[in-house]
DNA sequence: CTTGTTTATGCAACGAGTTGCATAGAAGGA
DNA sequence: TCCTTCTATGCAACTCGTTGCATAAACAAG
């Protein structure tokens, strides 16, 4: 597993309370790794009892006090070593696909709709992807020589951008298959 | 969850026994939800005893004798309402994007040998894809009139095709950018 | 002044997914 | 003959991930 390894990047990135990095996981890192606030919890209290990271009480006015964690040495070895592990599974899990399968033996103009939503949702995501990078990388207020890490989150990012647009794509070809196949009428099949 | 609607999508598409789902969910439809065997004779067990599938026992001559299941009505029925709800999650888990943002606090270069395997099996991968897309749909053993199913599958097919190549260029934008780092002087760390 | 939202942390229970192991007959190679 | 591989099914134990709920302080809106 990885989310121990998601997290010592991020606190390296910035330290962080567990509130912070559950913000983060719905944002930048969370494109790519999803983890709800209770798994993240539950995972610093055993990372820290392992002495990957360091907590600080952070009092604070207006609002709780948090607990600001940030990599230990032993944090740092950790990712170090996995970074070395070769990784395979790259677990795929696209329930639209399924469906689209699944429309054969159902009424495929049915899924227009929920394609459609997918096709909106996948254009804010680009949209947001292309703001980040212009404030981050391309647009005037960005770095004139990025460093090391800049430029690998710079590459992570164009990786969602390119994975957007073909997605997008994809979803125009999914439509006009569906549209095709709701157009004629269907073959052997209890729909209407 | 959706290795029910995944599994019966598969029985739809052909009736088998749990061994050769478990061999699909190793090709063709694993390749967008991936599930290994102990996890398919739980959840058929289930899905048997909640009539969603009838189970028929095949004796076998040179082989063991298998339970070949299919849809029930029922089934059918769990199938169409599931593919009425709209679905969000989309559940993303990219190890290597958490592999190179986590490079800038190691060594980048290193990445490299991984992200070349990662390159070739995705190789690998769209050869494997293109060969199927011409066996079964634009090859001259394909269907001249491909019926809804038939559509459908090559539209997914065509997906998987297409991020297959998205993923290919974005390797090589990695690699490049690896390199690039690799061969300026690291800036802030322990490296060599 | 109550209600709702944001920050901040956490428990408990359940369901999903993984790993290791076990069985068993038949085929094929060393 | 033994060893491995393939087909075929399954249990047990564990970890991971999700869902529902709870607490608590501060602020803003009604």
């Amino acid at each position: 597993m990885a989310l121990e390894h998601a997290i010592l990047v991020s606190l390296l990135e910035r330290p962080g309370s567990g509130y912070e990095l559950s913000r983060r996981f719905e944002r930048s890192i969370g494109y790519f790794w999803t983890a709800t606030h209770q798994q993240i919890y539950r995972v610093l209290k055993r990372m820290e009892s392992d002495g990957w990271i360091d907590v600080r009480e952070v009092p604070q006015q207006a609002r709780p006090d948090k607990k600001e964690y940030s990599v230990a040495a032993r944090g740092r070895a950790a990712l170090s070593e996995w970074l070395h592990e070769p990784i395979e599974p790259e677990s795929v899990r696209h329930d639209l696909a399924v469906k689209i399968r699944g429309a054969a033996f159902d009424d495929p103009s049915a899924l227009i709709r929920e394609v459609e939503r997918h096709h909106r949702a996948h254009t804010d995501r680009l949209a947001h992807y292309l703001a980040g990078e212009r404030r981050d990388f391309t647009g005037p207020d960005a770095p004139a020589t990025p460093d090391a890490g800049q430029q690998l989150q710079h590459v992570v990012l164009r990786g969602g951008i390119a994975y957007e647009r073909m997605t997008l794509d994809w979803l125009d070809d999914v439509l006009a298959t569906l549209r095709r196949l709701g157009a004629t009428p269907p073959s052997a099949d209890s729909a209407p």
